[in-house]
DNA sequence: TTGTAAGCGTTATCAA
DNA sequence: TTGATAACGCTTACAA
């Protein structure tokens, strides 16, 4: 059983109020008193009892980290990031997996309801627009969202500009002479994915190079959706000579299809990537990519939550971060 | 300002403690009272203050997850898989990522010192014993072990048989009628290094071929380290004809190297990895590996932890899981 | 500068 | 079956 304040003011022979303001740093107490004090609380080693000093100061500096898969592309570093930041700032991360489990999702973002968490962080994901909505609204919550984002109502938010992401991957595949460039994406209901989608065609209008729906291959975010995707498009009237992927998975199952098909990359199909994962360095080529900052994301998520818990004013509501372009050798001539 | 037990009973014109009672599903209120609370706590949608709860019932129903580093190989998944479990039971689990740095292990060990959470769990990493001895031993803290192992001290832990796991990888190419097999690990203070070159010299003695110090490679756990392995390798007077290597980093450098240098996988050296990631799907040729049960790791390890939060007996102290070995293309004839 | 005492929202003990 | 009331460990007016 630890020490408590109360013992420590035994100790001392003084009030325990004088001890609170004496290890909280607090004005009001003699200097002969206040070290006093802290020569018995180094002593002892006393800690304060957090649960307690939470119910009498009513903050938990606990975050809700809600996330729909903890395994998502690239998260283990966001998340380290931001743990590393909201953790420098006194706050712990508490994990939220929702598994894309609506009940779930409620029951955590209960959590910031009942005063169990400061905040919360909204990690990817489609969002549950009601509760998130609800929570936002009808109370005074604290939430932030990372790349996701809420439709009709303004919640801060910290993402990247997928647009652009897809902007620069067109271009640079155009910029290599391509004309006939094929987007494997993602459902468009996504809006990364859609976001992407709408970079691609930016691009291709800055070209001066007519879209062409064919090209857009439309499936599920996994390997076999890639794989297939390929031969998809293979059946078109006039092939592609360039691919843009929005996802890792999905650029395993393509050059995979590629070489299975007996082309080369760049040689007959150049691929531009998304995500700087491992991955796209030991596919063979190395595959070109669109990176995002993910160090950048998590800590600037964790940044504006704790800013909103302090009442500090944010600067930019929805924070855009811009993706950088990563030529490695599968889209060079 | 959520509503209080106070106003419930107040609202239900009642004493407090018969609310609690009741919201606890506890014996001592008659039928007729406890569904006229049970009543307005749903019509208020009342939700008990936790932080007060912890106070009182000295609980927390938080875990710590300590760990070193986030982005380490499975992790996400042993991570979500033990947030699953913990969650069933209504715990949640706080990031504690360490960075393998002391100060910051011994901060986070303290939470458990100061009863911000029930228990911890450490995953991996080397370990600071001597933090941990001390939380183990002098106090009462409550502690389980995932992946690594703390030396003098029993302490509750799951891991998976690194040795086992070596054996198998060995054995599997002596099977193939390879006698010359490389070893390619990392630095062997590592407790879950050492136990994999413990599994191959069984497996080598097993099939009576001698040991030969020159075919274990010992680097960093890099791409680069695998990259120079091969290289080194290829310096001593016998060649070997298959690669064990126990990381997916060092995998991804090593086939480079190999393919680098003209040869072919695994015609010219079969290759088995450790670590059942997407990675080694990925590597050319998809590469055969011990893969370890990484959802049971975290499930078992939560509900270790719960067990002894609610002073449960454990089986096995030291629960040991079976790895299992996925056959590929990289090392079939 | 220091101490007293009232809260924070529960649970638990003891009477009634 | 119920209700007071004292904890739990800390913060914070307000007094002294």
């Amino acid at each position: 059983m630890p020490l408590t304040l109360k013992d420590i003011a035994k100790i001392a022979g003084v009030a325990e109020s004088t001890v609170s303001r004496a290890i909280n740093n607090k004005p009001g107490v003699g200097a002969q008193t206040r070290e006093k004090i802290m020569e018995i609380v180094r002593e002892h080693n006393y800690q304060p009892n957090q649960l307690a000093q939470g119910l009498a100061k009513r903050e938990t500096h606990l975050l809700a980290l809600i996330v729909a898969d903890l395994t998502g592309p690239g998260y283990s570093e966001i998340i380290k990031s931001m743990e590393k930041t909201a953790n420098q700032a006194g706050y712990q991360l508490i994990i939220c997996n929702t598994d894309n489990n609506l009940a779930k999702e409620k029951t955590y973002l209960n959590l910031v309801g009942q005063h169990r968490v400061d905040g919360a962080i909204i990690l990817g994901g489609t969002l549950a627009n009601n509760n998130i909505m609800k929570l936002a609204l009808n109370q005074d919550e604290l939430l932030v969202l990372v790349n996701c984002l809420a439709e009709e109502v303004l919640i801060p938010t910290v993402l990247v500009d997928n647009a652009r992401g897809g902007y620069l991957a067109t271009v640079h595949l155009l910029e290599q002479g391509l004309e006939k460039i094929a987007l494997v994406m993602g459902p468009a209901n996504d809006f990364l994915e859609s976001e992407k989608l709408n970079g691609y065609q930016q691009a291709l209008a800055d070209y001066n190079i007519p879209f062409r729906e064919q090209l857009i291959i439309k499936t599920n975010l996994s390997r076999e959706g890639g794989y297939n995707a390929f031969f998809r498009v293979m059946k078109i009237d006039e092939l592609p000579d360039g691919f843009f992927v929005t996802n890792d998975l999905l650029a395993i199952g393509l050059t995979e299809a590629i070489k299975m098909g007996g082309y080369l990359i760049p040689g007959d199909f150049a691929v531009v990537g998304y995500g700087d994962s491992i991955i796209s360095a030991v596919i063979n080529p190395a595959l070109t990519v669109v990176a995002e900052p993910l160090q950048q994301l998590g800590r600037l998520a964790a940044e504006y939550i704790i800013k909103l818990i302090n009442d500090q004013a944010i600067e930019e509501v929805i924070r855009v971060l811009e993706p950088e372009l990563i030529i490695r050798e599968s889209s060079s001539p």
